[in-house]
DNA sequence: GGGGGAACTTAGCAGCAATTAT
DNA sequence: ATAATTGCTGCTAAGTTCCCCC
C-alpha cells in the first residue's frame, strides 16, 4: 500500500487552490443550514407500509384507455388491470378532468367549423378568439398525448439490447467561418496584418470574448496564444510573437455590432431565423428507434471555439477545433438509411451497435475524451435508465439501516481500509458527498470528492459553537462549487479522522488506503447495484418524501403548499449542494416585489376601512336595504381578495429570499423521484403543471402516467 | 488491482422566449 | 407598445461507473 504515499507527496502542490466562489456569504447561512439539514437527513419517516416492488413485477399497467396503434411487434401487452383498490376519490378525479378537457375540446372544434367568427381583427382579441387559442392548446396536448410512445407498459429488451432499429440523419454541423469584410483589420505592434483563414478563425474566437473577465487571466491568455500560433502559416508565426501586441479592437468592435443588429433584427427578420432553426430542428432534430420517432438530446456538433473550462482550469484558453466529418463516427441500424455525410466528405466509421445508445460520437481535442450525440431525457432510452436509478434507490431503503449498522461496526475494525471505508461512507451517506474519483494533475481543475479528500480540506474541532466533535468540510467539488460545511460527528468518527491525519501533510490524501473502484466493489457486495451514487438519490428523494410530509397540510391554500413544496425541494438542494451564483438583479427585483407589497397592503387597509364604513351604515340604515347589503358583500371580497393577494405575494418573496444561492433545478431533474411529487401533487390536489414545467413532464411522463396517490417511495 | 477508455449521468450558466409590469 | 422580469432551453463541461486488458 506504500504506492498511495508516493501519491500523496506528488499532491501537496496544489493546495494553493483556494476557494474561488461565494466566499463572502458562505460561512455563516450556507454552513448553518446545510448543518441543520444533514440531522434532518438521517430521520426516516415513520410509516413502513412500502412494498418492495419485485423487479418483473415493474410494468404493471396503470391506465386502461386505448393504445393508439403505434404498439410494437416485439412488446407483450402487459397485464391490463389497474388496481382499483385503493385511491378512488383522486382517480375518478383524474379521470373526470379528462372527459372534462375531451367535451370541451369537443365543443371548440365544432364551433371552428361553424365558423361564427367574424374574421379576426387584428389589435384586440376578442374573449371568444383568447377561449379558441385555450382550446387550441389543449387539443394539442391532448395530441400530443396520444402520440407518445408508453414505453413503460412494454417488456424490457434482453440484457445489453438497447434498440432494434435505429434510423437517423447524423449530426447537424456548425456553419462555416466566414472571413472578415474588407473594411476590419487586425493589427500587430500597430500595423495592419491580413491573417491567414485559419489564424483569423482562431483571432476571432478570442475577439469575441474581450469583454469577458478570462481573456485577462494569465493561463487563458497564454494556452491561446500557444493554440492560436499553432493554426498560424510560417510567416505568421515569424512576425506575431506577443499577444500584449495584438489588437483586437476592430474584429471586436464588429462582433459586437453584429449582436446588436440581431437584436435589432425586424419581426419579419426574426420570424426567418426562427423558422431556418425549426427547419433544421425537423431534419436532424429527430430519429426513428424501434418504429418511434424520438427527440434527440444534442443533434448539433459543437462548434469551435476557445475551451473555457470551470474554475480554475489549467487548459481555459485553448483552442477547441473544429469538428470534420472524418471525425465523426454514426452509429445506426444496418438496415437503415445510414446517414449521408456532408457533401465532399465522408464520415470516419459507420458502426452497427445496438448495445449503446448513442447515434454519433467524435473525440474531443481538450481532454481527448469522447462525445456523444444521445436521445432526448424524454425519450424512452433515458426514460427506462431513470426509472431503473430510482427503482436501485428505492431498493436501498429497504437495506440501508443493516447497511448502516454495518459501517458503524466497522469504524472500530483495526484494519485500515476497513476504517477508512466506514467513515468514507458515513460522509456519502450522511452528507450525500459524491465519490471522488482521482484525477490527473494538470488536466483539469483540482475538485474533490469523498474519497478523493485531501488531508488540507477538513479541520477537526474537538469543540465549536456548542457542539462536540466537529468536522469543517472546506474544499471544491463538482464544477468547481465550494462546499463549506461544519457537521457534528459521532466520535468514532471522529476519532477515526484523527487518526487518518497522523503524519500528513496537507496535500496528502485523507483516505489513502480507499479509492471509489474498492469502495463500489464493497457496496455491491451489499447490494447488488449499489454504488456510492445510490446513496445521494436514496437521501435526496427520501429527504423530498418526509419533508413534504412534514411540511405540508391538505388544508393549506395553494400558494402555501407550493412553498412547502419548494421548500422540500430545497432542503434537497442543500443536502446535494446544489449552488447558483446569485442572480445579477436579485437586490433589486426584491426591493421591487417588497414595494407591491407594501402598495398592496396600503390597499387593503383602505379597503377595510370602506368594508367597516359600509356595514357601519347597513346597521344604521337597516338590514332590509337590499342595496347596501350587496356593498358589504362587496366589501366583503374586496378586503378577502386583498388579503389573499397579499398573503401570496409574501409568501413569493419568502420563497425568493431563501432560494437566492440555491439552485433547485438539478435535484428536480436528477435526484428526487418523481413519482414522489407526483403523488403529492393528487395528494395535495395541486395540478403537476405547477411544480413541473413541459420538459420535465415529459421527461417524466412514466412517472405522471402511473403514480397512484398513495405511491411512498 | 490498477490503468485507461467508453458510455452515460449530473451540473451550472448564457441567452433567449414568454410573461408581466408600466 | 414597450420595458422589465422570470422561466426555460440549449449547451457542454465535469462527474460516475463499467469493463477490458495487463
Amino acid at each position: 500500500m506504500g504506492e498511495k504515499d508516493t501519491k500523496g507527496e506528488v499532491k501537496v502542490k496544489h493546495k494553493a487552490n483556494k476557494l474561488k466562489r461565494l466566499n463572502d456569504h458562505e460561512s455563516t447561512d450556507a454552513g448553518g443550514d446545510t448543518i441543520r439539514n444533514g440531522k434532518s437527513v438521517k430521520r426516516e419517516p415513520e410509516d413502513e407500509d412500502f412494498t418492495a416492488k419485485k423487479k418483473g413485477l415493474k410494468r404493471k399497467r396503470i391506465k386502461d384507455e386505448p393504445q393508439e396503434g403505434s404498439s410494437q411487434s416485439t412488446a407483450t401487452p402487459t397485464s391490463k388491470k389497474k388496481s382499483k383498490d385503493h385511491g378512488r376519490g383522486d382517480e375518478s378525479d383524474g379521470e373526470a378532468e379528462k372527459k372534462k378537457a375531451k367535451k370541451r375540446t369537443k365543443k371548440a372544434v365544432k364551433k371552428e367549423e361553424g365558423g361564427d367568427h367574424p374574421v379576426s381583427k387584428k389589435p384586440k382579441k376578442t374573449k371568444d378568439e383568447v377561449d379558441e387559442a385555450r382550446q387550441l392548446k389543449i387539443k394539442k396536448k391532448e395530441d400530443e398525448e396520444k402520440s407518445r410512445w408508453r414505453w413503460w407498459e412494454e417488456e424490457k429488451y434482453e440484457d445489453g439490447v438497447k434498440w432494434k432499429f435505429l434510423e437517423h440523419k447524423g449530426p447537424n454541423f456548425p456553419p462555416e467561418y466566414q472571413p472578415l469584410p474588407d473594411n476590419v483589420h487586425f493589427y500587430y505592434a500597430g500595423k495592419k496584418v491580413k491573417l491567414s483563414l485559419e489564424a483569423e478563425e482562431v483571432a476571432m474566437f478570442f475577439a469575441q470574448m474581450l469583454d469577458h473577465e478570462y481573456t485577462t487571466k494569465k493561463a487563458f491568455r497564454e494556452n491561446f496564444f500557444n493554440d492560436w500560433r499553432k493554426e498560424m502559416s510560417e510567416s505568421e508565426r515569424l512576425l506575431i510573437q506577443d499577444l500584449d501586441k495584438c489588437n483586437f479592437g476592430e474584429i471586436h468592435a464588429m462582433h459586437k455590432a453584429k449582436v446588436e443588429a440581431r437584436k435589432n433584427f425586424t419581426k419579419e427578420e426574426k420570424l426567418a431565423l426562427k423558422e431556418a432553426n425549426q427547419k433544421i430542428v425537423d431534419e436532424y432534430g429527430f430519429c426513428l428507434l424501434d418504429k418511434h420517432k424520438e427527440r434527440i438530446g444534442n443533434f448539433k456538433i459543437e462548434p469551435p471555439g476557445l475551451f473555457r473550462g470551470r474554475g480554475e482550469h489549467p487548459k481555459m484558453g485553448m483552442l477547441k477545433k473544429r469538428i470534420q466529418p472524418e471525425g465523426v463516427i454514426i452509429n445506426c441500424s444496418r438496415e437503415s438509411h445510414v446517414p449521408l455525410p456532408p457533401a465532399g466528405h465522408r464520415w470516419k466509421e459507420v458502426r452497427h451497435d445496438n448495445t449503446v445508445t448513442w447515434l454519433a460520437s467524435w473525440t474531443e481535442n481538450i481532454q481527448g475524451s469522447i462525445k456523444y450525440i444521445m436521445l432526448n431525457a424524454n425519450s424512452k432510452l433515458k426514460g427506462e435508465k431513470d426509472w431503473e436509478k430510482y427503482e436501485i434507490a428505492r431498493k436501498l431503503k429497504t437495506c440501508v439501516d443493516s447497511i448502516r449498522s454495518q459501517y458503524m461496526l466497522d469504524l472500530k475494525s483495526r484494519e485500515m481500509r476497513t476504517r477508512q471505508r466506514a467513515v468514507a461512507l458515513y460522509f456519502i451517506d450522511k452528507l450525500a458527498l459524491r465519490a471522488g474519483n482521482e484525477k490527473e494533475e494538470g488536466e483539469s481543475a483540482d475538485t474533490v470528492g469523498c474519497c478523493s479528500l485531501r488531508v488540507e480540506h477538513i479541520t477537526l474541532h474537538k469543540q465549536l459553537e456548542g457542539n462536540d466533535c466537529v468536522v469543517e468540510f472546506d474544499f471544491l467539488g463538482k464544477d468547481s462549487i465550494r462546499y463549506y460545511n461544519k457537521v457534528p460527528v459521532i466520535s468514532k468518527v471522529f476519532k477515526s479522522l484523527s487518526l487518518f491525519l497522523e503524519n500528513k501533510q496537507p496535500g496528502d490524501d485523507l483516505f489513502d488506503r480507499l479509492n471509489v473502484t474498492k469502495l463500489n466493489k464493497h457496496l455491491c457486495t451489499l447490494m447488488p447495484g449499489l454504488t456510492a451514487k445510490v446513496f445521494r438519490t436514496y437521501n435526496a428523494s427520501i429527504t423530498l418524501q418526509q419533508q413534504l410530509k412534514e411540511l405540508t397540510n391538505k388544508s393549506d391554500n395553494e400558494p402555501e403548499k407550493l412553498l412547502s413544496y419548494n421548500r422540500a425541494n430545497r432542503a434537497v438542494a442543500i443536502l446535494c449542494n446544489h449552488q447558483r451564483a446569485p442572480p445579477k438583479t436579485f437586490d433589486q427585483s426584491m426591493a421591487n416585489l417588497q414595494a407591491k407589497i407594501d402598495a398592496r397592503k396600503e390597499q387593503l387597509s383602505l379597503a377595510k376601512t370602506e368594508l367597516k364604513q359600509a356595514k357601519k351604515e347597513a346597521k344604521t340604515k337597516g338590514s332590509s336595504d337590499a342595496k347596501l347589503q350587496t356593498l358589504v358583500e362587496r366589501k366583503k371580497s374586496t378586503v378577502k381578495r386583498c388579503e389573499e393577494m397579499v398573503l401570496k405575494m409574501e409568501v413569493q418573496a419568502t420563497d425568493r429570499e431563501e432560494n437566492k444561492q440555491i439552485a433547485l433545478g438539478t435535484s428536480k431533474l436528477n435526484y428526487l423521484d418523481p413519482r414522489i411529487s407526483v403523488a403529492w401533487s393528487k395528494n395535495m390536489e395541486v395540478p403537476i403543471e405547477k411544480i413541473y414545467n413541459k420538459s420535465l413532464r415529459d421527461k417524466f411522463a412514466w412517472a405522471i402516467d402511473m403514480t397512484e396517490a398513495d405511491f411512498v417511495f
